[in-house]
DNA sequence: CATACAACG
DNA sequence: CGTTCTATG
């Protein structure tokens, strides 16, 4: 029981299979919990670039883990608070004929692009709403054996592409982690491609925790979904490409900032959490990097919404 | 869409396929509803029989739809209030192992009994806790065909047999109604030669509207599940073989009295409902009948609970 | 409309 | 723990 206890306070990225049942023990493992969990609290926003160019592009990022669900918990309350140019949200788990009406006629972005998995009726899925129309809207990453789950939208706009993604979770038990690494190589082959036609924007669930600063228990999560050696790589060779992580370029040092919490064991008011979705830029864009937040205040899922400030 | 309107407003035992919506036409149809609906008021329970004898035996039957959430809505509270000596629960729709304790520790009841569907997890299943001790207990009506999916259980008393069953569902589009039938013939069977040991009482869901009184909307359900012709003729030779439904030999003329309203179309706040729940006797238990009752005001399910008070 | 389940995270 | 699905009523 007492190992149950501890794992359970570890937590990971796909949950875990604990059920966070007090024990009996209380005194001798309690004592190791802090009283006060050690939150994070974003700084204020920067709307400047270092060069000095004000932020004339804001976008945000939320895998909202059920569209439905999130809507009925008034998230799109909070979207309107933000008001980005552009809004990506992953895991909407919702077939396009299935949307509520409070997101179809959202007036504030006219323009809503939506991705629904074809074979799995209310798994995966991401959108894009923008104020302004695209120059072009594309689906996926061209290949066939990833394009069926609703994962990729990718945007052009003058000056870059926008792609939201909702990567393949590896699974419990790691059962997708092959079909993970053929995932990340081949969709960094498509950002890739995307950059040398245009500097691009990469946001969304990435669904890794990058480095041990990435996530409140490195430790217990080397083998679970979302820390593997082999997902942490993936990241770390997109990066070695020439991609960005906003987040860490800004805040090098900066621990417990997380954007996912597992609903179970209480994870989010202990801010056990992992740093799961992000922004990437290309090398071209990121001198016109403002901030990268991490808005982990708001609620309506299990991972918080990030917002971006550019000058493009 | 008038004619939706309409059929939603006739409800079905299974809950049909309306989906309540409202329609732009709406003063035409709406002029039709009844602006008060007409309920049904349980006269004060009557505690002795008409040979003068006070009741010594008070059961209760309720089908609680799933037990686990009958439980969060306080159905026990209710069973506290009420105090039977025996009740019987069908619908419960949970594993023994997954009994909430509040239930398996009630102290009141010492004597509790189990049926569980064999094969499909979470189907159909009905207890049975008494305050004191039957002679004994037995699951099923003795033939494998019908014993699988928890449907009877029969508990010997001195005096008599009590018997509670959750009767097989004709289903949508009336699927399961050959099976119905062969149900009802062996069920009836089983009764019959229960009967010739010693008189019995039979309480619970038997699935069907006798006749017309005994549902809102007669015409618009011959062909649904709860009041076809065969369902109905079913309990009719049920009838015939000796049994008497307590309910109707004491209030023949009583109409509005119903036990089930779908959870659908606002059927309950309506009171557009069927009753499908019973207590039948056998004949040399008849001459202590006392009262039968319908809690209609009892919530926790879209069924509600009877009691039955008998002297034995 | 509401209770169960399974799959997924 | 919570969202989705499907089956059942």
């Amino acid at each position: 029981m007492p190992k149950r206890a501890k794992k359970a306070e570890e937590g990971s990225a796909d949950g875990g299979n604990n059920n966070g049942t007090e024990t009996a023990v209380k005194k001798a493992k309690k004592a190791k919990e802090p009283e006060q969990p050690i939150l994070y609290e974003d700084p204020p926003d920067k709307m400047t670039s270092k060069d000095g160019r004000a932020a004339n592009m804001k976008i945000t990022s939320w895998n909202v883990d059920g569209l439905r669900a999130w809507v009925k918990k008034n998230g799109i309350g909070w979207v309107r608070q933000e008001a980005p140019d552009v809004i990506c949200l992953q895991e909407t788990k919702c077939a396009e004929r299935a949307l509520p009406k409070e997101i179809t006629s959202l007036p504030e972005y006219p323009h809503k692009y939506w991705a629904g998995s074809e074979d799995k009726e209310g798994y995966s899925g991401v959108s894009m709403l923008c104020k302004t129309q695209p120059l072009s809207v594309t689906y996926g990453i061209g290949k066939d054996e990833h394009d069926k789950e609703g994962r990729v939208i990718t945007a052009e706009f003058p000056s870059f592409f926008l792609v939201t993604a909702y990567v393949p979770n590896a699974g419990r038990g790691l059962v997708r982690l092959e079909y993970r690494k053929t995932w990340d190589v081949d969709f960094r082959a498509y950002l890739c491609n995307l950059d040398q036609r245009k500097p691009l924007v990469l946001c969304g669930d990435l669904n890794v925790a990058h480095q041990e600063i990435d996530l409140k228990n490195p430790k217990g999560n080397r083998k679970n979904a979302g820390f593997t050696p082999e997902e942490r790589e993936g990241f770390s060779q997109l990066l070695a490409t020439g991609f960005t992580d906003t987040f860490r370029e800004l805040y090098p040092e900066q621990t417990n900032a997380y954007t996912f919490w597992t609903y179970m064991m209480n994870a989010r008011a202990k801010n056990v959490g992992w740093r799961l979705d992000y922004f990437l830029l290309s090398a071209a864009l990121l001198p016109g990097l403002c901030d990268s937040k991490i808005r982990s205040t708001a609620m309506g899922s299990d991972h918080c919404p990030i917002t971006l400030y550019l000058a493009v």
